[in-house]
DNA sequence: CTGAAAGCGCTAACAT
DNA sequence: ATGTTAGCGCTTTCAG
């Protein structure tokens, strides 16, 4: 038994009445028309599960109720949160979503098919680099966009989470067990979420009067990690505390730590960033700052259909701040650590 | 500068020809049309960057070349790799993706608002127990659909991969390496992944003459894993090889032995299965059975496609046979273990 | 080879 | 309070 195609003129017929007093009560515009007739056409409709056909009042009123999200890797733990939020939101507010993948490959028929079709009415763009194709595709649209976790320089509409208290955070943790040689694994400069954790952190070491810590700047892989937390071993002192910034180097770092023979946290303390769900299921269970990705999602589709209703672009740094999760990985400074000076 | 909106009307304008003409001649029809005439045409619209209409065309053609896909959690990274697969090959077809997360908690309405507005082709069903809701919501509609990576009882028409071979290969990848005391953490008999699993290990071990391997059966949650694994750590004689079969199971169950001071691959060594890529990152690195996740997800949209045009639903086990992953967990049995009878 | 015309299902301004 | 009408942009049949 399906409702296979329910239309206005079908409930019209069955009511008695025209269709497009079926469509002002359906509709929803509280707008003169007579008790009886509406509860009728509501009986039928509720009857006949209609549902209004989307593509035929997209026609008509141009709006879509279709949004669209694109990303540079759905593989990635961090997109999921972020896909999750914007889906829960997008749903309360009316909308639908679609979903494209936008890799390094041009893509760039996907990217016209989602945007350039008249598919969706906005589009959050989350790609990885700020320099990808989507820059040049995306100036020659007119449809409201805006970034997710990403903020390209001077644009001025994008959703960020707040990366300085994330770092601020990891110091402060780290300090407050007792650590004073502290080291930093950062991303590329040309992230600007890695440039943001790093200044956090930096900043927090200095107003807590810490050493100044040691920086190593890698890729955000999970070898990147590896060879950064390698270097951090080897260095004198070791650094007794390390805040790894990014998921993957917090694999990798702590890869680094088991097979140079080291335990954790009984010779050296980590702190990371949790990108996802999958701190917890790390070796040991990861200490990490866990940023609201999923209001950062929430907040992305609040903003795009803030931008749809006709309002103005803006920086919005998520309200939801970062927050430290203890795990496994935080201790005290070892005993024989070099003593403060 | 943008194309925001360019009809075939203007397009028409603009050559000084009729727009049905255009429409044929765009359409790609290869018909009847003077080949001046037709290169006017591509050029004005290839320099007006033309993109049609898709509300426009779905109404009047009944097609919306868009494809819905639901699931129950876009945190798990088997999704991501079975959405991925299936973008690839929606884009190689000329879809676009509409994606719906539906969890345990009612969300007809964004089921509805997807499935029930005409707005796609052919729905991509994900969801995990086959006893939700949306067995009674698919009743009800007339919409071509096919369950990936699950195959609910007599409707025949799922996409799944080959979880026998996948147990097979994890049971002979144990034996070949020299293990007679195997174990096998399983899933709940209620998914039937995991009772195909299963089955392809039992058998195998059978078949190789092994000693019956134990099973615990838990829930596919880390901590299900991890509780298996006690168990397992506590019988005699304690099974040198384990296969975990689901990547949650096998972080539970490295955790459980990591906890109980076992060095892994010396005492115990341990095959898991890789829903994603995030064996790759645990410690120690996991051997595990790579299924052809991303395949399956291509496939599947192969198969909703044939539907849509017209063809039988049918039962399809996806060619890719899984694979093994050797990385650091599965070596020879200890030298003490039970020597063989 | 090309144009005219109808209509997909809906909305909204305008009549009555 | 309800009906009429005119499209939204496109495909497609039928005439010319």
């Amino acid at each position: 038994m399906a409702n296979a195609k329910v239309t206005l003129k079908e409930i019209a017929d069955y009511v008695g009445c025209d269709i497009s007093t079926v469509s002002k009560v359906l509709h929803g515009g509280r707008i003169r028309v007579r008790p009886a007739t509406a509860q009728r056409i509501f009986e039928v409709a509720e009857r006949l599960q209609y549902r209004p056909n989307a593509a035929a009042r997209s026609l008509r009123s141009q709006r879509t109720l279709c949004l669209g999200i694109i990303l540079p890797d759905l593989t990635n733990p961090v997109y999921s949160e972020i896909i999750r939020g914007a889906l829960r939101k997008a749903e309360e507010l009316g909308y639908v979503m679609l979903i494209a993948e936008l890799g390094e490959a041009a893509q760039e028929d996907a990217f016209h098919r989602v945007v350039g079709e008249g598919r969706i009415d906005g589009l959050i763009v989350a790609t990885a680099s700020e320099q990808s194709s989507i820059g040049y595709l995306l100036a020659r649209q007119t449809i409201p966009y805006v970034f997710v976790n990403r903020r390209p320089g001077g644009l001025g509409r994008s959703v960020i989470v707040d990366d300085d208290e994330g770092g601020a955070l990891a110091a402060r943790a780290l300090e407050s067990r007792g650590h004073r040689d502290v080291a930093l694994i950062a991303g590329p400069d040309s992230i600007d979420t890695a440039v943001r954790r790093r200044r956090g952190f930096e900043r927090t070491c200095r107003d807590l009067g810490l050493r100044s810590p040691i920086v190593e700047s890698v890729e955000y892989t999970v070898s990147g990690g590896y060879q950064g937390m390698m270097r951090l071993l080897n260095s004198t002192p070791r650094p007794t505390g390390v805040f790894t910034s990014n998921l993957l180097v917090s694999i990798g770092a702590l890869n680094a730590i088991h097979t140079s023979g080291l335990l954790i946290p009984r010779d050296i303390s980590i702190v990371g960033v949790d990108d996802g769900n999958i701190a917890a299921f790390m070796w040991p269970p990861l200490t990490a700052v866990q940023m609201p990705f999923r209001e950062m999602g929430e907040v992305v589709v609040e903003e795009l259909d803030r931008i749809i209703s006709g309002g103005e672009p803006q920086e919005v740094v998520v309200e939801t701040p970062p927050v430290l999760v203890e795990r496994a990985t935080l201790g005290p400074p070892p005993l024989d650590a070099s003593p403060d000076d």
